[in-house]
DNA sequence: GTAGCCTTGAAA
DNA sequence: TTTCAAGGCTAC
């Protein structure tokens, strides 16, 4: 068995292909993007690309453009919020189990390259698509967890403590996330600047992307719970594929309530408020983690799911329903869409925010918060978009296209659960159920 | 501003 | 006590 440093240093930075040094923010990386990438975060660099933002990032040009090289840090997914705010020194961070599975995951493949000659991409296998084996729907290994979900969860209420409401404005929110209130580079031609209308001044939007990544869960975690959740089902007696993809559906939809819950803008809702947009959306933002999860991960002809393990669409096809099948048919057409359309971690930041803050819902006690939040996220989406593809006309277009095929297929999906829950189909007591009555009860 | 090396300190 | 991923320092 290779020693651990051994096993890392053979890799090289994903960002500029130099010898890995460790893991730094999220992933293996040299020493130099570690050190570039906490500079830029620390103090909160503006850059702009001189070029069309695609610019070559390797050893021998990393210095050429500061602008493409924090783009692809990103891109290959380095966490923002592992850049400590308070500057402390020293000690471990909540990514310590990440890096430790990362490093079990990376062992297990050398292990099976030795012994059977797999082929498998190298890299981090934390943000790569082509990452894990097609294993159908296999029992899974064990693994640890020392917080399982319970077995009987709590309502969507008592998930969103009221305690936590504190209403602060966007001017706090400025003021809090700039560093002296002078506007960056980027700022002065923002697109949103047009756009709004609504008098709250938009903070730069490369920041605010920034913001909603930094929102995201730590997908890892997420896999290790929902995994462990899944074999306790497993071992409490036989559920089917499809009771165990309610579990996970279930699960899944946990993790999404606790993102809003602690997300910015969100945590800023009164709880009623938080409610009507979460029961609005909880089957858009559902299908999007799934879209997205295969989008940036999966792997042409399979479905990747949250807990890593592949389902091969033959398999759904012969063994599912003809409404499911052609369902989870749709969804595999709309990831293709949007892979061919790059769609990138930052974009799906930006569109779960837009799902989120939908201006539709009604009877909101704070509609006009609601939808400045979308205007605001909306922009950022835009201004990204444009910074990162400007050469390919109406791709913003394209992408909400997409969303709106995520909305209705979500709706079609909703319909199929209530009719297998009204025939007994699914798993009772649960989240997943509490949303749909709710939803249907405000409809 | 960059990047290599050093120091720190919580978790294992 | 050791490990190792944070932040800091400094020559370039």
């Amino acid at each position: 068995m290779e020693s651990r440093q051994a096993l890392c240093l053979k890799e090289l930075c994903p960002v500029c292909g130099d010898q890995v040094s460790g893991y730094h923010y999220g992933l293996l990386t040299c020493e130099s993007c570690k050190g570039f990438f906490k500079r830029t975060v620390q103090n909160n660099k503006q850059y702009v690309c001189a070029e069309q933002q695609e610019c070559t990032i390797d050893r021998g040009q990393r210095k050429r453009c500061p602008s493409c090289r924090f783009l692809k840090c990103l891109h290959v997914g380095m966490r923002l919020e592992a850049v400590r705010a308070d500057r402390k020194r020293g000690g471990r961070n909540k990514f310590g189990p990440m890096y430790k599975r990362d490093r079990a995951l990376k062992q297990q493949r050398e292990a099976l390259i030795q012994d059977g000659g797999f082929r498998l991409d190298s890299g981090s296998s934390t943000h790569h698509r082509n990452l894990t084996f097609t294993t159908g729907f296999h029992p899974l290994p064990m693994i640890p967890s020392t917080s399982l979900p319970t077995a009987q969860p709590p309502h969507l209420c008592s998930l969103l403590p009221s305690t936590q409401y504190q209403c602060t404005s966007f001017s706090n929110w400025k003021s809090q996330h700039s560093n002296n209130g002078s506007p960056g580079p980027r700022e002065g031609k923002s697109p949103s600047s047009r756009i709004h209308s609504f008098s709250p001044p938009a903070p730069s939007m490369p920041q605010l992307v920034m913001e909603f990544l930094r929102c995201d869960p730590d997908e890892l975690q997420l896999q290790s719970k929902i995994s462990a959740r899944i074999l306790q089902e497993e071992e409490n007696g036989t559920p089917n594929t499809f009771s165990l993809m309610c579990v996970m559906a279930d699960q899944t939809l946990f993790s999404i309530v606790e993102w809003a819950r602690t997300s910015i803008f969100f945590k800023q809702l009164k709880v009623d408020d938080q409610m009507k947009l979460l029961h609005s959306c909880w089957s858009d933002l559902l299908l999007l983690d799934t879209v997205c999860r295969n989008v940036l991960q999966g792997r042409e002809n399979s479905l990747l799911l949250v807990t890593g393990q592949e389902m091969e669409l033959s398999y759904v096809a012969s063994h599912a329903g003809l409404t499911l099948a052609s369902l989870v048919q749709r969804g595999q057409d709309l990831v293709e869409k949007l892979h061919i359309l790059k769609v990138d971690r930052q974009e799906f930041a930006c569109i779960k925010f837009l799902v989120l803050f939908n201006p539709d819902v009604k009877q909101l006690e704070d509609p006009r918060f609601v939808e400045s939040v979308h205007e605001q996220a909306e922009s950022s989406l835009l201004e990204y978009t444009l910074s990162t593809s400007s050469h390919l006309i109406g791709r913003f277009a394209h992408l909400l296209l997409c969303l709106s095929e995520i909305r209705s297929l979500s709706t079609l999906a909703e319909d199929y659960l209530y009719c297998k829950h009204l025939s007994g189909g699914v798993p009772c007591n649960n989240l997943l159920i509490e949303m749909l009555h709710a939803k249907r009860s405000c409809a």
